[in-house]
DNA sequence: CGGTGACCTTGATGTGAATCAAGAAGGGAG
DNA sequence: CTCCCTTCTTGATTCACATCAAGGTCACCG
């Protein structure tokens, strides 16, 4: 499986247990009986088609969800009707995390393309960690990942070093998990990334021509390929992890 | 002490038993006893001067922080040498969160003015949540508000924009904390402000001169009261919990 | 009390990226 | 295959805010 370029797959119906991702996502660190009981307080529901809505800001929480193949995006929107895309979560990552505060979720959730994910009732999980401390330790890491990456999503930066630093990001977690680093498919539309990063779709565009001018990557639509990483990273001001 | 025009005071040593800041920081839901088990891994610190670093970037992570009085600033360097500053932190508020997920210090905590803090040891804090889930629950919860807080930073907004939520949510928590809502001082310095809203220093200085003119607020140095409060929030684009 | 330095204010100019405006290039549906 | 619609690209223009530059204010201190 490694070095597969990344794309949308069939939806898998898959145990913790079963699941390739197991050492990216909450099951980290549970042995197998352990991983018995977080199972058993997930739901795998049915694959979402392109432009699916998971929940809709505003809603009541009550679950957690983990990525199990494909992409999902998540939105919030302004009192003026302005969306603004919070994040692109890949396979064994979760989201839905924001809204434990609040008891309500703060964005919206939206597949893109063909994509499956596990729902985890938050109540239950928060009753099961309490009896496993890698289960607790697990979910406290990756919310603070969470709380890291929007971070360094704040610093200022010019469009150059944001979508450099997008790319960047975006290949390391390909890598992560056991995809080609230098080669994926965009999954989301070019307004979509420009939005995630706070510029206009035309910026977006004419970055990856430049990009691909001065020699850092070759993109044709949605298929891209780094053809010097090292460039790029340093363009980026190596925030993300990935430097 | 409701009402009062918060400013810094001198440095307590109570337990949190003894402390006002129970219904907003980690405490909250704890019975007295449990109350104890908690005070038992808290670290009561000396005073902190203007300056003094908290911890800096890069150190290895042992405690988490909470706010008893005055103010602290956290901010990280990108590779260029640039600072960003990614929160101010009040009274009951918790930082170095972000710290968990790598077990190193992202960001430097840098106290503003006279301040104190409690140090609370995180690896005692995930095995007394274990055992106490009135505790795990809190922790999670803060932690959530937490990524909320830093994606709403994220919208692209005007600096207008930007500076009016800045007051307003700044407002919004002194107002939690028994203060009053309408008149308090601006610790940070202009230049801290720009920073943390990615604007320059000479953007913040006329944006306060404009929103004087237009019968927002009085602001005079560091001493500001907001005047139409509800023209404020309208201008935010009301992103935060204050709208 | 006058000097020094940090911080803040105010005005003039410059620029990165948004916006406006067409067109080009897929990709489905019939 | 052809029409239609969405997405993407490319160029011309505009604008919000940064940067540059200078002067003002206040606190601290010898």
């Amino acid at each position: 499986m490694s070095n597969q370029i990344a794309s949308n797959r069939p939806p898998s119906f898959l145990k913790c247990s079963q699941c390739s991702l197991g050492s990216l996502c909450l099951p980290v660190g549970l042995d197998s009986q352990d991983m018995g009981k977080l199972e058993s307080i997930i739901d795998t529901s049915s694959p979402f088609s392109d432009s699916d809505h998971v929940y809709t800001a505003g809603q009541d929480f009550e679950k957690i969800y983990a990525v199990k193949s494909g992409m999902f995006k998540t939105q919030i929107v302004d009192s003026l009707g302005n969306e603004h895309i919070t994040g692109f979560h890949l396979p064994g990552e979760l989201f839905g995390l924001d809204a434990i505060y609040n008891k309500k979720y703060m964005s919206t959730a939206v597949s893109l393309g063909t994509s499956s994910l596990c729902a985890i009732d938050y109540k239950e999980l928060e009753t099961l960690s309490q009896k496993l401390p890698s289960l607790q330790h697990q979910l406290l890491n990756l919310m603070s990942k969470e709380v890291q990456t929007s971070q360094s999503l704040n610093v200022d930066l010019t469009a150059e070093q944001k979508l450099a630093g997008f790319i960047v990001a975006l290949s390391a977690r390909y890598k992560q998990r056991g995809y080609s680093e230098t080669r994926f498919h965009l999954v989301m539309p070019r307004r979509d990334i420009a939005n995630h990063l706070n510029m206009a779709p035309e910026t977006v565009s004419r970055l990856f021509k430049r990009f691909q001018t001065e020699g850092l990557l070759e993109i044709n639509r949605t298929d891209l390929m780094i053809t010097n990483m090292q460039a790029l990273k340093e363009m980026s001001g190596c925030l993300s992890a990935a430097c």
